[in-house]
DNA sequence: AATGAATGAGCCTTCATTCAT
DNA sequence: GATGAATGAAGGCTCATTCAT
């Protein structure tokens, strides 16, 4: 529908200041977190991007394209500033390994500063799934989702049948995405309020962490 | 509970079959599920109601006044019909109540037929709060996670503090809401996509409840 | 369009505590007169006569012939209130004549209370004229202006012509209505303002009178 | 004076030939004076000034704004073609400044082409004021009184107190004001119907001049 | 490489009016 | 004699998008 496109989306950094398109990613980013891909409109974006109305189109043709980019830059910043294996070598106890998966996938949501919306665009995008999740399951989740998969089977040993493993492993993601997911419910029950500060991360961490490990326990005398 | 509404609601039959407002308050409901607030148009819902688009304003005078009705009453519903007692007596053993706890939950969102789209309400909700999810939490979430501090408690025994007994129950109520919250997710995964069917959600419950109660083994030698 | 007719408009008083004629004709009075024919809505109307929406088209068949009901009697009411010959004989001195005169047409639009909105009710009709200019015209604005260029002629004697006599009629008629027409302007013009009150209706009245009696001195040495 | 407005309105020829912001503006100020701020739709003033009805928001934001923006600039244009002091030097003799008072007022109103709806839109302004109006008296109307009050007060002399002084000026601007404000009805009584014509004012100027002087005639012998 | 102007589609809401009771 | 429910026709406004420069 464009005629011609600037530089290719993720390879080159802009030449000069920031850039437009690098101002606009940001910028969307922001208020696609706040309001939505609805919500956040195009003039929006722009304005605070310090650009104009038709930047937008013109960078990315889209609404819906700049929407997906934004999406794929940052869920691709989120893997690599916090990789689930937490720089440990592969053959680390596993114990160590689920704490530092666990951790992992609370830092990426919950983390300061910039980073703060990727996880609300997270929950927005599973509530209201667009077509940029399917590259985001593909590119990112699928692979963390089995590393997982491989340490719950190694907690549980091989004669547990993979369905069970696959439970145990949504028990331990869903422990780590509720607190972003359901962050308008947890500020709002008194028990829970305390938890939302950033600080109270570690805690939370070492929580899913033991308690998963406690129910991850190999089953001794009886069989399942 | 209402503030003010033309129609009687309840008590003689109107004109049609059903009432125009109850129609609406059904078409509504899915069309909201299926969209979301800002997706869902006044006039595709009058449309699906086979009411005029008038007639959202004047038995609800706006349009996010309808929304909060159709929360309100959704929600409502949906209590009413799972119990998260489960209709056991407050005396039975303390697993039971886990167990039925967990059943409840599960079965909100993902029963069959009529309320089917109240989970992806809920799951909207979190994502995108409205004024709706105040009277929610209060009125229904609240409670509901009240009663399970309780039998965590009981669980953990009397010298676990406070903070702990919150995670634990948070940790419990994840485990339920994942399955709905994270469904793009869900089905985009192989090792978790047979889960999707309405049949696995008794396999989940049960999954859910002894993957908890196994964490939540009271601590006999070691103090936490 | 309507099958059947209530009482015949003007003539007898409802038998009951007031009527819902009655009083959807006062309400109407005072909405007109506040926010103007469109601004003031059916529904307003009949809420602040304590009746249905649907009486208004029940009595009076449309909203713009309750409008012209409305401007009818409430015009007619003020003429019969504060007749122009002030109760004077026909044969009273023309100066007493012309201050009754003046004095009638200030009361009408600034009287106390009920009605007060008739003046704003005729200031819009003049800015927004409808159907029901042309009776009130007809039935009471002309005939009054004749009995005024009567009072004219007199004093200027009958060597002057005709149109002369027409503008200064006008003069005199100009100076009175100045004071609810330009009512806005007045009222943010520091020298105007004290007249705004009630009380210096007397006041504008003897000014206006004399003003125009000695513009209206039948020139004597010099011919016109 | 203007606030913030996207094109720049005077410097360089828009693509149009005249440039939809100020088509927009002439025909906003024709339906405002025909059908009144409410009667005019967006719509309308859109089409006849052939541009997109979005092009009202982009230029002016609003509707009440563009309204704001016709009030203004038409008022503005009356000011500067019709100038109070008709040209004259500020000593030349009372009596042609009050004429030359008198002349601009009506001819304001009155002008043949384009301003011909500035006396309608000032009408309508004054029977059911907006925003607009507190601009008008404090940025034209209010200066335009207070020179003639000078010249009133130089026609009665010093001994006459304010009060006086303020009500013989309302006398000399209502006799102008009145062939509009109350064209309804002048076009309906026949005395005053030959007025009407453009070629007319004149004649009105003149008597309303000569009327007022008449009655302004610096009382000799007795004190008022 | 980037922009200001302009557009068309669509949305929520309001309102006078009618219909069945 | 009077009413609550329901409707159709706009109306103002917003928004993503395009066009000419």
């Amino acid at each position: 529908m464009r005629s011609k496109r600037p530089p290719s989306a993720v390879s080159a950094p802009p030449t000069h200041d920031e850039g437009t398109r690098a101002r606009l990613l940001a910028a969307a980013g922001e208020l696609f977190a706040e309001r939505g891909l609805r919500g956040a409109t195009v003039r929006a974006i722009a304005e605070r991007a310090g650009a104009n109305v038709a930047a937008v189109n013109y960078h990315f043709g889209d609404k819906s394209r700049l929407y997906v980019e934004v999406m794929r830059s940052s869920f691709g910043e989120a893997l690599a500033r916090h990789p689930t294996d937490g720089g440990l070598p592969a053959d680390a106890p596993v114990d160590e390994r689920l704490r530092a998966f666990v951790r992992a996938l609370l830092a990426r949501a919950r983390g300061v500063g910039r980073p703060a919306w990727q996880g609300r665009l997270m929950a927005r995008e599973m509530a209201d799934p667009s077509a940029a999740i399917d590259v985001m399951v593909r590119e990112g989740i699928a692979p963390e989702f089995e590393r997982l998969l491989a340490i719950v089977r190694e907690l549980l040993g091989p004669r547990v049948p993979a369905e069970a493993v696959a439970l145990a492993a949504a028990s331990v993601v869903s422990q780590c995405l509720f607190w972003f997911f359901a962050e308008p419910v947890v500020a709002r029950l008194p028990a829970l309020k305390p938890f939302r500060e950033a600080a109270a991360t570690e805690a939370i961490a070492r929580h899913v962490a033991e308690f998963s490990r406690a129910a991850l326990a190999r089953p001794k005398g009886r069989r399942r």
